[in-house]
DNA sequence: TCGAGTAAGTGTCAGATTGACGCAAAGTAT
DNA sequence: ATACTTTGCGTCAATCTGACACTTACTCGA
C-alpha cells in the first residue's frame, strides 16, 4: 500500500531522496530551446544540467518543481508538468536520489533572469545541440521532447509557449519548429480551427504586409485529454 | 540539477520517504478487475489499498514494484509500467510519502497466491466497482484505468493480458472489455490485422463449434510509441 | 499615386480511413 | 439431416487527410 510501513531505520541514509528536476522550454531565435544550469559542486561539477534540487518535507512535488526553477531563473508560478520519475540508484554517484522530471514551459527566454547563487551559470541551448549533461539529464531531455511534441497534437498546451495574443503564422510556425516539420498553411489551419482550440480577437496586427488576424486560446486551461 | 545537493540534515524524517504502488490489472469473469489487499496497520488499517511499499537503498524502481509485488501476490518477473508519481504530504497522515504508482498486467487471477504475512487479505475487486480505498489510492486507479485504456488504442500492450495464444475473439473481448464499449467485429478485425499486431498461428482450436483461428502477438515487446 | 514586393488568407479534389451493415461457412448436438 | 451457434469475410457511403495555387491587402519606394 501508499507509502507505507515507515520501518524503523538505523542509518540515516538508509533511504532514496527525493528530487525534481525541470526542463524548461521557450521558443527563442526560432529555435526550441531549452535552460540549463552549471553546476557548482559535485561530482559532475562544471557539467551542465536542468535546474533541479531536493523536495522538502510538506512540500508538493509540484511547488518544489516550481521553486527550484524560482531559485534558478527567478520564473514565478510557470505551468509545470510532470513527466517521469527516473530513480536508477546509480543516475546519481553519491546517493540514491529518486528524481521526478518536469517541463515547463514559457513564451519569452527574456523573463528569465540569469545568475543566481545556486548556480555557476545558466544559459539556453537548442534541444537539439545540448552539450554533454550531467547524471541522467540527456535521458530526461529526450522524455520531455517526446511528450512535448505529443502533446502539442492533441491539446492546447501550445498556450503556455505563446504570449497571449498572437498571428496564426506564429501559430504555425511554434507548431512547426517543435514538430521538427514543414505544415500545410491551409490543412493546418483546417484542422486547428476546427477544433476550435483558437478564437480570433476583433483586432488585426499591421505590419509592413498585409494586416494579420489576432487570436488568442479559446481556453487557458488544458482543454482535451488531461493526461495519457 | 538532478537530485544534488545532499544538504546535510539534523532531523532523520527531514526527508520524504519514497514508495511505489502497484495497480494489478487481469481479466477475470468478463470484467477488468484490480488486485487490492487489506492494510494490516497504520491510520489507514483495515482499508483497502494496492499493493506497495518502500523503495529501498540501490534497488531500481520498477524492480521495487515487481517486489512489492512478488511479495503479496506471489508473481515473478511481471510487465509493470510506471504511472506517474504521486507526492502530496498529506496523501499519508503519518509522513510525508511520495509514491510512484505502476501498473502491472497479468493474463490470468489464478496465478496470485493470495495471503502474505504483509496483509490482512487481498482479493480482487472490478475496476467499476472498487471498495473505499486508503490513502489516494482511489486517484491511482483513476490513472491507472486511463492509461490502460488509452494504451490499448495504441500500443500491443494487450499481450501482458492475455495468454501466448488466443482466439481473435477473445481478443476482441478483451478489448471492448476494457475499452467499456462494443466493438465491431469486422472493423475491429480490419484495423487490428492491418497494423500487424498480431500473427495467425497455423493451428486453430476446435470447440463446440466453428474452429477458430488462433493468433499470438507478432512482437512481445511493446511496438508502437513507447511512452508519451 | 502607382507599381512592386511580400505575407495573409482562402477552396478543391483525390485518396485513405472510418463506421454501418448482413450473409455464408464450419463446426457440434440432437 | 437439421437446427444451432460461432467464425469469418466484403461493400458502400461518409468523413478525414493530404496535396496543391491563386487572390487579397497592405507597405514601401520610385
Amino acid at each position: 500500500m501508499a507509502g507505507t510501513q515507515a520501518r524503523p531505520t538505523g542509518e540515516k541514509l538508509a533511504r532514496p531522496m527525493v528530487a525534481v528536476d525541470t526542463v524548461l522550454f521557450a521558443i527563442n531565435d526560432g529555435r526550441l530551446q531549452t535552460y540549463l544550469v552549471e553546476l557548482r559542486r559535485g561530482p559532475a561539477r562544471g557539467r551542465w544540467a536542468f535546474p533541479g534540487g531536493l523536495v522538502r518535507v510538506g512540500e508538493l512535488l509540484d511547488d518544489a518543481a516550481r521553486r527550484e526553477l524560482q531559485d534558478s531563473t527567478g520564473l514565478r508560478g510557470t505551468y509545470v508538468e510532470q513527466l517521469f520519475t527516473f530513480g536508477d540508484p546509480s543516475r546519481d554517484p553519491r546517493a540514491h536520489v529518486v528524481s521526478v522530471a518536469y517541463m515547463a514551459l514559457i513564451p519569452d527566454v527574456k523573463a528569465v533572469a540569469s545568475s543566481c547563487e545556486k548556480y555557476a551559470n545558466g544559459r539556453w541551448y537548442e534541444v537539439t545541440r545540448l552539450p554533454q549533461l550531467a547524471y541522467d539529464h540527456s535521458l530526461m531531455a529526450g522524455y520531455a521532447v517526446k511528450r512535448l511534441k505529443s502533446k502539442l497534437e492533441y491539446t492546447n498546451i501550445a498556450y503556455a509557449l505563446l504570449p497571449r495574443e498572437f498571428t496564426f503564422a506564429e501559430f504555425e510556425e511554434l507548431y512547426s519548429l517543435i514538430l521538427g516539420r514543414p505544415l500545410d498553411r491551409r490543412n493546418f489551419r483546417r484542422s486547428i480551427l476546427a477544433m476550435g482550440m483558437l478564437k480570433r480577437l476583433p483586432h488585426t496586427r499591421r505590419g509592413p504586409h498585409r494586416p494579420a488576424a489576432v487570436y488568442s486560446f479559446a481556453n487557458q486551461s488544458l482543454r482535451f485529454i488531461e493526461m495519457l
